[in-house]
DNA sequence: TATCGAGTGTTGCAATTGCAACAATTTGAT
DNA sequence: ATCAAATTGTTGCAATTGCAACACTCGATA
């Protein structure tokens, strides 16, 4: 979703200058927040595309989350509580940086403040969902188990008996946290047992 | 966190009033958002505890989350956005309703308005970052290393050689996803090795 | 058109895990 | 102080999975 749904460009640009919003635009492998850590931010995404990595004592880096366009990120609002958390560019990639405190503290409001703040509070809430669907998938405790939650997610009242796939095989086990060798198998599992059909992305829901 | 840090008593009433909350005293077992459904709601637990629950076309009933004190909930502000989804009682619990278009046109502000948006924004983003940590964990792809992951979390920078479990083992275990005898034998594994050792639920890192 | 890289598909094998079952210990309520 | 319930601790065994290695397909691009 669009932050500034229900905002016109016009009053989008009214509502930035407001909020003394920074635009910039990073090109690839930059790291971002790296600085100014006691200033809380909220970044917008226009486009491009952000990892949120995490690099421990020992120097092991985890990508905790990859973003893209209109993906939000910052201090207070994701993941970027911490100082080990880096925000790091893997392309070109358009941000609009808010102060945070100034977000809500905004005393001249017209309209599409109301509707940003609506806005932003609602793409948090997403992902908190979508957190929530991964987390009862990763959560299952067979690869069989996975798939059919995961299926079930994509079709949530059994209504087609079609599902296509939103990631390619090689994503859908790196989601999954498991072995995409050990995924392909236990698809070839399925498959033989009749329980589901594929062809290419499509998969047939045979139950 | 309160949703009321920073809002004196006093204020907190008359926001409540300008917001028009409800609150109630839900007995154990109760459904709550069972019935007013196109109402979007945000749900504040003043005390109690009550579980998010999901249940499938087949009956098979899921736990998502297990909210306390001060934890929200809702249709906008987590795990609510679906009919699927039931918010249900475990003990008797407090609740107070705010009406969640109305949270966000309020057009007569005071200074708790703002505060009070902030705690809300606040909480979510720590909820998205408790959410992040467990998927970190659940990703990790053998007992071992989650448990190690664990430790590190609870541990950041390896300041200290002791942790406290906040947890009984057997929560642990569903925490992570694991079989709980196959964690104890971990832990039995790590300590054999001399990589930790263990008394009740303090853990003594030897690395 | 040739080549490269990414994704798909498959398999053997060893390691890890879940499951079941049980005993021992701790905790909490009366 | 006593009893029931919850938690901890342990083990054998079978099932599942990760890992490594390899062949094959497809699309982009030099």
């Amino acid at each position: 979703m669009n932050p500034f749904e229900n905002i016109t460009p016009k009053n989008k640009e009214k509502l930035m200058r407001s909020l003394e919003a920074n635009i910039h635009v990073f090109k690839k492998d930059m790291a971002i927040l790296g600085t100014a850590r006691n200033e809380n931010l909220l970044g917008i995404i226009v486009y491009g595309h952000v990892q949120i990595i995490k690099t421990d004592y020992n120097g092991n880096v985890t990508i905790i989350e990859k973003l893209y366009d209109n993906d939000i990120f910052g201090n207070m609002i994701s993941n970027i509580s911490n100082i080990e958390y880096q925000v790091v560019t893997k392309e070109e990639t358009k941000i609009i940086l808010i102060d945070y405190d100034r977000l809500l503290t905004n005393l001249r409001q017209n309209s599409s403040y109301y509707q940003f703040i609506q806005n932003i509070l609602k793409i948090i809430s997403d992902k908190v969902n979508k957190q929530n669907e991964r987390i009862e998938l990763l959560t299952e405790k067979t690869i069989r188990n996975k798939l059919l939650k995961y299926f079930q997610i994509l079709n949530p009242n059994n209504i087609t008996k079609i599902i296509y796939l939103p990631f390619t095989y090689t994503e859908l086990a790196e989601y999954l946290s498991v072995d995409r060798s050990a995924l392909m198998r236990e698809i070839k599992n399925l498959r033989d047992e009749g329980i589901i059909e594929t062809k290419d992305k499509k998969i047939y829901l045979k139950y």
